[in-house]
DNA sequence: ATCGTTAATCGTAGATAAACGATAAACAGA
DNA sequence: TCTGTTTATCGTTTATCTACGATTAACGAT
């Protein structure tokens, strides 16, 4: 047996519970959405521009369109961002619910 | 052409500079530590116990115990944790620094 | 109706992640 | 020294991500 224990809190704590928090896959998905250096640009740009249509997110970034199309899906899924059909284009904006969630969540840890 | 502009700022803004910000890859990086729900479950347990051995957070989740080892492998590289050995056993605790990076990269959104 | 534009989707290839069991390494105690 | 404990690593399998080109779908303008 192990009784050393030369730091506090380290081999003397109590047990933990083995329950799974419920929000922690909630968090997990938001984190995700932003995991990724082009959809944390494509946040950002959305952020500081209130509005963006698809292809100046494609032309602001060194990936293909198609690339680009997949990370606005992604970050569409998470509920971070949403699309509005304008025409031919599409214009995507900020779900500010979404992403005041996810800094409650962070800034909760 | 299409000239239509339904939506203020949509259609008819500056073009974006397409540069690439630089915080982008550590913001990425730090939010890809937290993006599993098992690793929001690490941090959470080490953040409220101040210090946590492998095998508590072992035994709080659901997975096998190489699987835990490689999400703290993961969280150790994104410097969100430390491990210390003690002994046979080893010590992981938050790392104060980076969660306040974390903190302030997701506030400053 | 046709053409050009815009964006999503498809198909594919390569890389990475997630999970596990098995093994190895490091250590304390007998 | 030998044994049991703890944790990291290895090897493998399966699944998912990322990226791209090509194609399709939707739309406005001519």
């Amino acid at each position: 047996m192990y009784t050393r224990a030369t730091r506090k809190n380290c081999s003397d704590s109590p047990a933990v519970a083995p329950k799974v928090d419920p929000t922690a896959e909630e968090f997990a998905k938001l984190a995700w959405a932003i995991a990724h250096p082009a959809r944390v640009q494509i946040v950002r740009m959305l952020i500081g521009r209130e509005a963006c249509v698809c292809g100046e997110i494609v032309a602001a970034l060194p990936l293909a369109q198609s690339t680009v199309s997949q990370h606005l899906k992604v970050l569409k899924e998470s509920g971070l961002i949403q699309g509005e059909v304008d025409g031919p284009k599409v214009c995507y904006c900020i779900n500010p619910d979404r992403l005041q969630r996810l800094k409650m969540l962070v800034v909760g840890l």
